[in-house]
DNA sequence: AACGCGGGGAA
DNA sequence: TTCCCAGCGTT
């Protein structure tokens, strides 16, 4: 049985064995717990940035039961810039949950990783299909644009992921869980390193001769009306992100006065920290005796 | 379904 | 400057 859907699923997996990367989460002694950080570090970071970050933080905290024992603080600082610190938090309360309700094993059913903290569906099929070779639909971005390019004919995906795309991403997945798990790792290789986002080097592609984007003369993106750039300077999230560097950086409460000095619009500092208060990334805290007023409010990360 | 959420490197 | 990156949780 030589249908299309096994030609073009193996031609990527052949070309895969030729042009993978070697990362640190690939090697042979990897561990569960080191996939899953890798790719809950890896949701919204390239590849290049989360590298080291693992190196060390696998080092650092070597299984669950590491993890869970340590100051909050401790992890947010070995977060560093990754960005987006929630997923921290969230990765913490993984090793948690995995302690008090897996004896602090990564769980290789479908369900419970669905339930643990900061997995959702991508994460859940990643660390199934990369940990245990089990059979998955690992629907990443890479994968949606390779498919919506070799298949669908289109420049890029629609934004959200359509129900058109599950469907036919599932049709893909090979039988055998091997195949199955070599498939998604080389799917998402593809669309990393040969059918990228900005500028495809379809003349390096296994697929180039099947794609229906390069039969259809490579048109533009169909949904580019639809997509919104993100501001940044001056937002929220940047204010957010200048403030949580500053508590990182000092071993003592931060008083108020100090944060103005990182981000001086009283309303917006005022809304962001209460917003980091809320998602748990920040605690109000006493001032140290000489660091200011005692009415002074002062902040530090969680311990 | 839409939105909020970091940060940096490349085009 | 803009774009993009192995998404998730909330509303």
């Amino acid at each position: 049985m030589n249908d299309a859907r096994t030609d073009l699923t193996s031609a990527v997996a052949a070309w895969y064995d030729e042009h993978a990367r070697e990362l640190p989460w690939r090697g042979p002694d990897r561990t569960p717990w080191g996939v899953l950080v890798s790719e809950v570090m890896l949701q919204q970071t390239p590849v290049v940035r989360v590298e080291p970050a693992w190196q060390a933080w696998l080092a650092r905290w070597p299984t669950p039961a590491d993890l869970a024992a340590a100051p909050t603080a401790d992890v947010l600082r070995a977060w560093d810039r990754l960005g987006y610190p929630r997923r921290a938090l969230r990765l913490q309360e993984c090793a948690r949950t995995l302690v008090e309700r897996h004896g602090g094993e990564v769980p290789d059913d479908e369900a419970a990783l669905l339930a643990l903290p900061g997995i959702g569906p991508y994460t859940a099929a990643a660390v199934r299909a990369f940990a245990f070779g089990r059979r998955a639909v690992v629907l990443d971005t890479n994968v949606r644009r390779v498919l919506a390019r070799a298949i669908g004919g289109e420049a890029l995906p629609a934004p959200a992921l359509t129900r058109a795309e599950s469907d036919r991403a599932l049709a893909l997945v090979p039988a055998r869980a091997a195949d199955a798990a070599r498939w998604a790792q080389a799917s998402m290789e593809l669309g990393a390193l040969v059918c990228t986002a900005r500028a495809p080097r379809c003349d390096r592609c296994p697929l180039v001769s099947s794609c229906a984007w390069v039969a259809a003369g490579r048109p533009d993106d169909a949904h580019a009306h639809r997509r919104r750039t993100q501001a940044w300077a001056g937002t929220d999230r940047q204010a957010r992100g200048r403030l949580l560097a500053v508590l990182r950086e000092s071993t003592s409460p931060v008083p108020e006065h100090a944060l103005a000095q990182a981000w001086p619009p009283p309303a917006q500092r005022a809304r962001c920290l209460a917003g980091l208060v809320a998602d748990g990334l920040v605690v109000q805290a006493r001032p140290d005796d000489e660091a200011g007023p005692d009415d002074e409010p002062a902040y530090a990360l969680p311990s």
